[in-house]
DNA sequence: TGGATTGTTGGACGGTTGTCAAACAATCCG
DNA sequence: CGGATTGTTTGACAACCGTCCAACAATCCA
């Protein structure tokens, strides 16, 4: 029944990033993770296996995404049953310049 | 009874510090606000009205202080009675290079 | 149409957290 | 000495968080 499905979910604006809640939803190892794994700037469906979260419950995985979503982290587009999730690498840029290539500078080499 | 009484209080070695850990403790806006504070690169004891935490009972200001000092965030120095704290900032500057600046650079101009 | 797939929502549960209050310890000083 | 000061520790409590499970909704496809 699907017409021309692809909405994008509710998120934060650019200017409404907060950064104290860009970090606490940074302050969790399996979002830590996320973040890595999105900065590559693919997209990802929630079930891929590529996430490296298969340890977790779908619906956890759904709720750290929302987490990520709603801190202005990740912009979720939605295609059919998929949901494709992105760093929001430009927009985090832009309101807080520098800090993103930090971040990622001082990730280890290996996370595991 | 007091000899020639100066201790640092325990604190994780540099190459100790951890990313995740260090978003967490930042992850709070109270101690994002001493973050800043700290940031002048001053001391500080627990109780300087300075710290602009008076609404807050001592024994919650000695706990963010323990939970930024374990995360490395901060250096404790006790002198008699008193606790200086200042900012890790050249053994975060090493570890996390550019880390520092760019969340500086990232807070708001006036904080309230 | 109907089963399979993908992700969300709600509830439940245990662990963590931020806060205060009271008691304590250490220090300073009159 | 003994009271005042400064900060820590412990306990309590409510709120939040990460996780799982079950139920649900939406979509895909045979």
């Amino acid at each position: 029944m699907a017409d021309d499905e692809e909405q994008l979910l509710p998120q934060p604006e650019t200017a409404d990033i907060e950064l104290v809640k860009v970090l606490h939803a940074l302050g969790d190892p399996t979002r830590m993770h996320l973040f890595r794994v999105y900065a590559t700037g693919e997209q990802y469906d929630c079930s891929s296996e590529r996430l490296g979260l298969n340890h977790l419950h779908k619906s956890t995985v759904s709720h750290h995404m929302r987490i990520m979503r709603e801190a202005g982290l990740a912009s979720t587009r939605a295609v059919g049953r998929n949901r494709y999730v992105r760093l929001r690498r430009a927009d985090l840029d832009a309101r807080f310049p520098g800090l993103v290539e930090s971040l990622l500078a001082s990730l280890p080499a290996s996370e595991e």
